[in-house]
DNA sequence: TTTGCAGTTTACGTAAACGTAAAGATAAGA
DNA sequence: TCTTATCTTTACGTTTACGTAAACTGCAAA
């Protein structure tokens, strides 16, 4: 697939709107990112020029925020994945700290195992409520018509 | 198991100190909860008494907040849980609120397997200079002597 | 040439989620 | 009775993560 410049998009330079576009972002907050040293792009001139690394890098704070880690922890996170190469103590602690997130991480996931869990049991009742009630749920999983 | 009032801990109340130690927050992070209308906690006189209902309600509210909603968004997960028992177009805009919170929640479960498998990779290529380096490596999850 | 858009920097503003300090009430133990 | 601990309210402070406005630059179309 190529773009109007005749190059494929993951390999193009994208201007600060076009990033806004496509990660549902504001300018502030990608230069804010800049300014805290989590985004680093390219400069031609002033303007700003994203790059497929950049983009990466992004995906990865917005999961993190997704995920409802603060940008400081969000940096610690991805600065794991460009390790030193550091020698052996380094490197024990590196795996130190990603022991640590893993173990955050998993709380998480049995943090949204609960709650997915308690949502069933309300909607199960919900559900059995409206077939007392004599009505068929619009359920948004089941087709739906106009 | 009694504790020193001869009741069960999970019947008794507590005070805002016992849930402090108990859930390793602040008074005024409880205090706190209570003003945004996420806690009402008994009265005795001034002091604000915890059942065991409140004790569940706060672990719902943690556990959102791990997650990363707001608090806003907690009170409203958490006003799931006490469906008003409404008529049928009640009970249908219930379950279209519980589809939508799943859906994030699917989300967050997608960022959290996403970031797991970046870890493990980082934590592989660790490992592999590690071995390269003649060393072994003090797993956490390993047996380890003082 | 002017208009207008997309970008830039600088800087003050703001909402959320508490922290922290002050000043007082109350109840238990020495 | 005095002290100490635990609780209370009130109120201002702080951090994070941006929002928003002002004022300027560079380019491209009309």
């Amino acid at each position: 697939m190529q773009d109007q410049a005749g190059q494929r998009t993951d390999e193009r330079e994208q201007s600060i709107g076009e990033l806004t576009r496509a990660f549902g972002v504001t300018a502030r907050t990608l230069r804010f990112y800049e300014e805290r040293g989590l985004l680093r792009p390219r400069r031609a001139g002033q303007q700003r020029l994203y790059d497929r690394g950049d983009r990466t890098r992004l995906k990865l704070i917005l999961r993190g925020r997704r995920l409802g880690f603060s940008l400081h922890e969000i940096e610690e996170i991805v600065s794991l994945y460009e390790a030193p190469q550091g020698e052996a103590g380094q490197l024990q602690r590196l795996l130190d700290r990603i022991a640590e997130r893993r173990a955050e991480l998993e709380q998480k996931r049995r943090d949204i195992a609960a709650v997915l869990g308690d949502l069933a049991q309300v909607e199960a009742g919900c559900l059995e409520r409206l077939d007392e009630l004599g009505q068929k749920p619009a359920d948004a999983k089941r087709e739906r018509r106009a």
